[in-house]
DNA sequence: AGATGCGCAACTGTTAATGTTACAAGGTAA
DNA sequence: TTACCTTGTAACATTAACAGTTGCGCATCT
């Protein structure tokens, strides 16, 4: 799959499930219209579950849907749930005492915090009801 | 090395030239201070030359040193010299003819434009001259 | 019980990036 | 000119992150 391929198939089914947020689908469903895994399915809506967006149940009429209302989960909800952050991160506290590494990670860092704050303020505009191409009744619908 | 090296490497290294614009330094000195590979550094700083911040020479005098004055160059400058897009680009059109899908593509890809000039805006306000920690005229200034 | 679907762990590709080696070409100094 | 030094680049090895895969246990419905 592609890369950002967590975020796309995590947007793509939830995309869909606003469109009849009752019904119930499986991981293999989900799977089969992403052209991809049913593990990787379960693996990526597993996050969306802890972060309280999705609901799963087993056994034979199991699968998932969304755990509320379609308006009122949006990008920056499923962005934030799948947590994979801009922000570098660098751990690598190689104690390189060089003043120059400590400013120039020090600056990046606060300039990498104020655009993901911008990212997710921008994300949370759009819920995932927003998302649809015209009327599409068919594709996933049937 | 960690990831994002290549932004790391680019601006560590101009926010030492900067200290010291007419010094002239050589891809193993600066490597051996970056705790890398000469010829990774030659791959990087070949992209800053390419972009007209660095001006490298060949010989017994060589090396690499700024393009112009460090005051004239902002991280935006770096970054996109290196072209490190945040778009995710998805090259992947599958014909996967899914409304949906389209449409997602569509906002997020929206979004992250807008998100990307933010972040350029806000690394133009830096240059590599106001990269550096307090005085420090040991380390790589010898 | 049997069928069906999720949960999870372990393993196997795949891919993109860095690290490494080697050598040609360019330039300086004696 | 010769000797030496440094960049430029190609080719290959190594690594790390991620997607994909398999297998099996548990839960739930008919």
């Amino acid at each position: 799959m592609k890369r950002n391929s967590r975020l796309s198939l995590a947007l793509h089914t939830l995309g869909h499930m606003a469109r009849d947020p009752g019904r119930m689908r499986k991981s293999a469903d989900i799977a089969a219209h992403a052209g991809t895994n049913p593990v990787v399915v379960r693996r990526v809506l597993g996050s969306l579950r802890e972060a309280g967006l999705l609901v799963s149940e087993s056994g034979h009429a199991g699968g998932w849907r969304l755990a509320r209302a379609p308006q009122e989960i949006t990008l920056a909800d499923v962005y934030l749930a799948l947590d994979e952050r801009l922000t570098a991160a660098e751990p690598t506290a190689e104690t390189h005492d060089c003043s120059v590494e400590h400013a120039l990670h020090f600056r990046v860092s606060k300039v990498m915090e104020e655009v993901e704050q911008t990212l997710i303020q921008k994300l949370s505009e759009t819920t995932i009801l927003a998302i649809r191409g015209a009327t599409d009744q068919k594709s996933m619908s049937k």
